[in-house]
DNA sequence: AACGGATTTTGGAACGTTCCAATTGACAAA
DNA sequence: TTTGTCAATTGGAACGTTCCAAAATCCGTT
């Protein structure tokens, strides 16, 4: 032991983390009764107890989870969470969600967004195995194969599907009844008396499009009313899908007077042309959205749209989650997260409907 | 060996996660060829390596990074990120491009967000370290502890402070340039010829508010322009404090002209309230924000505000923690991100200034 | 003082890797 | 055949925990 004169160096480093070993040593115990300890079992008496837990202050002892994951495989608090996109305010809510419940939980969230690429996506999930992931929650990625997603399954990892769902795929899944939710919105929109109503943004190979799309269809069919193709107009980017969308719809038909869009963000897109268009919403175009984003309520007109429960998602699926870590045999659920209209001013709804 | 029959099971399950043992005994080699395989060592010969990759893939061998990081304890590919709240959209821009830079050198990302509770802030720290995660990014919650934040550091984890700092902290940051920002968007208030200019959102206790408040008041000084302290109106929550905001200083003096937001969220609130208040944007009242966040350009009108590229705190954080994970006795630096005023429509600059 | 039973403590194997030193094998040169 | 060299392979200790069975200690009864 010498000191060593570094009078540089702003902050010292400490040359080597302390392990249960030298806690042991310092409070003149065995390191199986440190383990004890630690784990909080009562069987130590109260006096080695306050010894051991002076030792671990003093030596400045940083429990290694690591390490005791390797012998106790079953135990694991570690979330792998795989979303399409973080940078984009639904999935942000959804994301803070999880987190949410994850610290409430003692839970570690390892994160990361696939881009939409199942090449990355099928990195991402091969790297959270490595790391002994407890269990995923994945929104999956547009044609992710089903025999690879339910491969996860079966090699051991419990994993829920969320916002998204793979066809045919026998995992559980927690998705928004999106078809429910456009078709209430659309059907809003023609009771306000509307006919000619052009569906906005989406793309086409996920399946909550093809939900949005299927409501949006049924409402119209209900109401006797048919649309050409044109007016449905996919389009990924969201705010910028909302101004080419509505350009390339009224360019179609310029009577087009209501537009249901796939998402708020797509709606937000649809207020920026509209504006630069000269048409004023609630008045000259009635808009719904999909999602009730944060923002939705202070545009102008505010937003009417199909909202969905961020924190519903998050709930449901590490509930789902838990259910599968305890017992991989529970039967496997669909959970849907209702979704519900909210009328504001962007359909010019009359006052009551509020 | 003996077939089990469990036609009601819809997934099989694997009984038992293989080991490099199990590979071995496959392949007819010992582990420490396989684990040589693994390592991409060139000492293995061709054969012994197809073999030994073949078994990998018929026992659906999956690697445990946890016991390779056991005995190996200096590589390390976790990275902790703890930034304020998730779910506000600077944020999530920041904490996407981070995400993609981890992605990119194959690193894992551990992340929550401290909801700006030091004792949240405290525990996500602990628990990190317990994971042995190589290094933290930490966007520091107010009244963090300056000596709490360095006994991380000199405990053998490297850490960057991204977006604040906390003062007097011996430890490297990427923040942005909040002075030059705020006072280079007052000064182009000043220039349009604003003389009562209000400072809207913030809270006083963290440090990008600080100086950006500097940054304001240097401009104003320049001019020779004198404010009284109730044009300065802090409130944390960002749409509402715009809201809430706006209201406040006209209520104090309605001939105020001009409006510096904290951030955009908050400009997005000071819109939302003007319309409220039949007020026009652009015209009536100049708006400036700060972040320019993706929806800034399709606002109406379009909101001038201070931009601050989110993925320069990216890249700059990682590449600060990978200069401290290989030399601990790396000097410290403090990084500053430009900021530059992005001029459109809220504050009815003339044309020429685009 | 010896005993029994409960309470508290402990040594050591195990978890799945890495890495070192040692062993084996092949082959060319003596 | 022996020797030396080099490449390829291997056994086993180590990493820092947990957990089991066994040992030690305590304490009230005989």
């Amino acid at each position: 032991m010498r000191d060593v004169a570094n009078w540089n160096v702003p902050i010292p480093l400490l040359n080597k983390q302390a392990t249960l070993h030298d806690v042991a040593r310092a409070a003149g115990v065995s390191k199986s009764t440190v383990s004890l300890v630690l784990q909080g079992r009562s069987s130590v008496s109260a006096k080695t107890r306050d010894q051991v837990l002076a030792a671990i202050e003093s030596t400045g002892y940083v429990y290694n989870r690591k390490a005791a994951a390797l012998r106790q495989a079953q135990r694991n608090d570690l979330i792998g969470v795989i979303v399409n996109e973080l940078n984009t305010p639904y999935s942000g809510e959804v994301l803070s969600q999880i987190e949410k419940v994850c610290f409430q939980q003692n839970l570690v969230l390892m994160f990361a967004s696939s881009s939409d690429l199942c090449e990355k996506q099928e990195r991402l999930v091969q790297l959270y195995m490595e790391h002994k992931v407890g269990g995923f929650i994945l929104c999956p990625a547009p044609y992710t194969d089903r025999t690879w997603l339910e491969r996860i399954w079966s090699s051991g990892f419990p994993l829920v599907q969320i916002m998204r769902e793979v066809s045919f795929s026998q995992l559980p899944v927690v998705i928004a009844d999106n078809r429910q939710g456009a078709y209430e919105a659309v059907k809003h929109l023609i009771q306000l008396g509307h006919q000619k109503i052009a569906f906005v943004g989406g793309s086409e190979e996920i399946s909550d499009y093809q939900e949005r799309l299927a409501g949006y269809m049924t409402a119209l069919n209900e109401a006797g009313i048919r649309v050409p193709a044109q007016y449905i107009c996919p389009i990924p980017q969201s705010r910028q899908a909302g101004r080419d969308g509505l350009k390339t719809v009224l360019a179609y038909d310029s009577r087009i007077s209501a537009v249901f869009c796939f998402s708020d963000l797509v709606a937000y897109g649809v207020f920026s042309m509209a504006r630069e268009m000269g048409i004023q919403i609630g008045k000259d175009l009635a808009v719904v959205g999909f999602d009730d984003l944060e923002d939705s309520h202070i545009t102008h007109p505010a937003l009417t749209t199909v909202r969905v429960e961020a924190n519903q998602y998050a709930i449901e699926a590490m509930n789902l989650l838990r259910v599968y870590q305890h017992d991989r045999q529970a039967p496997v659920v669909r959970r849907v997260v209702p979704a519900r209209l909210i009328i504001r001013e962007s359909c010019g709804a009359p006052q009551q409907f509020v």
